[in-house]
DNA sequence: CGTTGCTTTGAACTAGCTCAAGACCTGTGG
DNA sequence: CCACAGGTCTTGAGCTAGTTCAAAGCAACG
């Protein structure tokens, strides 16, 4: 079940074995989810962390005039809230986007297996540090980049983060999102984020039906998002090309 | 010289006085620097990192087409690049804002500690979530708050930090940042920065000469930013109040 | 087979941009 | 001590990317 998990983890630096095993004794609850269920919200103090099995979570928060904004989309693999081992207190919402599957773990089970190997502990910082590492990217992207270019971004890190954990057929992979999702995220109106999409597959750079997203051309599309892999801080050598 | 620093993750979590001496005996080297001198280049990869001791440094990411995104400004107190620590690679510049000083402290220096300790461990990994924890607001600051409202979070995040180490005085702090570094950060143009500031000045909410930041009533300021301090993870009390 | 939520389109509006020029300030060399 | 140079700030004016509002089309689900 945390296979993914592992699985990245690998790709974003060398894991001993003993520390796979580690993480695969970790106990852990799993629990389905409905679009819009919440995981944690905002302000809740919390004593577990969740590990994404299926599906797509996102989080976000609501400003006081009501606007939403996406922070993030969590694909399976990704731990979400793995910062509040260390911080305890959520300070936005973790929801599920579709459907989605995650495994529970008590935040005491992994701050024991961290206390048991350092290596380990190192692991999941960097994990988190990575995380923080895309919402920088993101941040550059909501500052500076037009429409076109943001939306494409996002695809492209999507299609990259998605491939890089085998579920990415034919240049194509599930995403199941709705426009105003894709709006909220990027900072944009639901109307705009239409057009934008349009925009994007006229150019035929990608098509998006609202479940699924299909990239006829790779190397076009990282061209025109002006995407460049290394803020993902994959070792392996293939990330990104 | 890393006062401030000690005091800020004082204010983020309980920190053992063992830990305490572990840092101050953390061998370092005293760095001045100017305007626009970089740190690190983005792209560097580093075996150290700087906690910054007077001054302000400012991440920075350089698009393609030459436009500018600030990521944050990082007054005294703050390990800007602490990450690398894990990471090893920085995916951004680290530049001085305006003439600052830094220590430098070298990473396996870093890593004997907190393989010493795994408490300082805590403490550290908790700083860099902290850290992450501010680019999410900002981020949502940029995704969905207008241009007078996200200008008015950025100097009420800053009044607070300056606060929590000490250094406001009457309602006013040094903060030297060009308009043009303004807009930068806020993903504005100059023009644009030049005239919310004084809008914002207009309202009585701030002021700001280029050098220094007065604010003639925290409240009423923290009202229209509509800045809640949670965000930023003070353990102690008096946070934001 | 009707309700509900999502997508698409049009049209008017506006926040913020770009371009351009002038004022101001600060440090430097003569 | 002055003049000049380079950066910063300020202002005006026209423009554009993206917004809001409103309505219609579509598709999934009970």
């Amino acid at each position: 079940m945390l296979d993914d998990f592992i699985r990245k983890l690998r790709l974003q630096g060398p894991m001993r074995d003993d520390d796979e095993a580690l993480l695969r004794h970790l106990p852990h609850r799993l629990v389905s989810l409905s679009r819009a269920d919440e995981v944690a919200h905002d302000g809740d103090i919390v004593t577990q962390s969740c590990i994404v099995t299926d599906g797509f979570l996102q989080r976000q928060k609501v400003a006081q005039d009501g606007g939403r904004q996406i922070l993030s989309f969590q694909p399976p693999g990704d731990a979400p809230d793995l910062f509040s081992l260390q911080l305890g207190k959520m300070d936005h919402a973790l929801v599920a986007t579709s459907p989605a599957q995650v495994a529970m773990v008590q935040h005491s089970d992994l701050r024991a297996a961290c206390r048991q190997s350092p290596t380990l502990n190192d692991l999941l910082w960097r994990d988190t540090l990575i995380d923080a590492a895309r919402g920088r990217y993101w941040l550059l992207m909501l500052g500076r980049a037009e429409a076109l270019t943001r939306m494409a971004h996002l695809f492209a890190e999507m299609y990259l983060r998605m491939r890089m954990i085998g579920r990415v057929n034919q240049g194509s992979f599930d995403f199941p999102v709705t426009q105003g999702d894709l709006a909220d995220a990027l900072g944009h109106s639901t109307v705009h984020a239409n057009r934008i999409l349009q925009g994007l597959r006229r150019r035929e750079l990608l098509a998006f039906d609202g479940h699924r997203v299909t990239v006829p051309g790779w190397e076009r599309l990282k061209a025109f998002a002006q995407f460049d892999a290394s803020y993902l801080h994959y070792t392996d050598e293939r990330a990104g090309a």
